[in-house]
DNA sequence: AGTGCAACTGCGAATTCATCGCAATTAGTC
DNA sequence: GACTAATTGCGATGAATTCGCAGTTGCACT
């Protein structure tokens, strides 16, 4: 059959790092470059730091995985195909939680008809307060 | 008149540092530490990037000044009273483009409404593409 | 199967950004 | 004018990410 990779097919060459990057991404939804090189680590003892990081930016190039700020410093990673939910930040506990996308599909519209933005859903984070952290101290 | 400094109704030491680092948030709209520090240091030259780092906190907790998340690591400030605007950051060009609040006042309520969550506006930022890098090539 | 080249990896060093400890200074109080 | 605690400067420290380079390895082409 002879089926191409699917990383064969962006052009990119197939490393068992590449590969468990890849995986690694997928599996945790989403992840800082250190859990995803954690992960790897699993199966990969000797996988290097810079190679997660660089394979984590290859990877986005080709339109694999993508990252989005959740508030800190540091990126977290997403497999690209996973992109069926919005993020919400909670600034207080610091959990993720997930709402569909299309609970902003109005927003969106109304940016891109009144200032010509087109929101990057993918690349969106939202910043708040979750249910939990709102109750009563 | 005596009237009291704002700072020192807050509670804190008026230093000229401490006066600086607010006037130079508030001149400058939104801004990283270091270029609250690079504005400061025109009229107060030896200030130590410490200094501006700390005194952009003690302002923060006393509500003075606030820090959103434009994107890629740094945090970026900007006066407390100057909340009248979302940021739509292009991740292109990385210009920062503003929208009044009120465009994201049903997406706010939907998502209170349909998942508790509150959404803290002062601390949002959305990213896309701006009008400019939607051009063609 | 063997060869060659460019892509990729590992590793350590270098950068960048933010925080911390401590001694000297200084604002505000009496 | 003197006292005390907050604040500053400065250098050290720490975390996160990037970079240079030499060695390795995928894969295209015989």
């Amino acid at each position: 059959m002879a089926e191409p990779h699917e990383l064969r097919e962006k052009g990119l060459r197939l490393t068992p790092q590449r590969e468990l990057v890849l995986a690694a991404v997928r599996d945790l939804g989403h992840a800082t470059p250190e859990e995803v090189a954690e992960k790897v680590r699993l199966t990969h003892p000797g996988i290097n730091l810079s190679t997660v990081y660089r394979n984590l930016e290859t990877l986005e190039n080709v339109g694999l995985v993508q990252h989005t700020h959740l508030g800190h410093g540091g990126a977290t990673y997403h497999a690209a195909e996973e992109l069926t939910h919005l993020h919400l930040v909670c600034s207080k506990c610091g959990s993720v939680g997930d709402a569909p996308i299309e609970a902003a599909a109005n927003f969106v519209q109304s940016l891109s008809d009144d200032y010509g933005f087109k929101t990057d859903v993918s690349h969106f984070a939202i910043y708040g307060l979750c249910e939990n952290c709102q109750l009563p101290l």
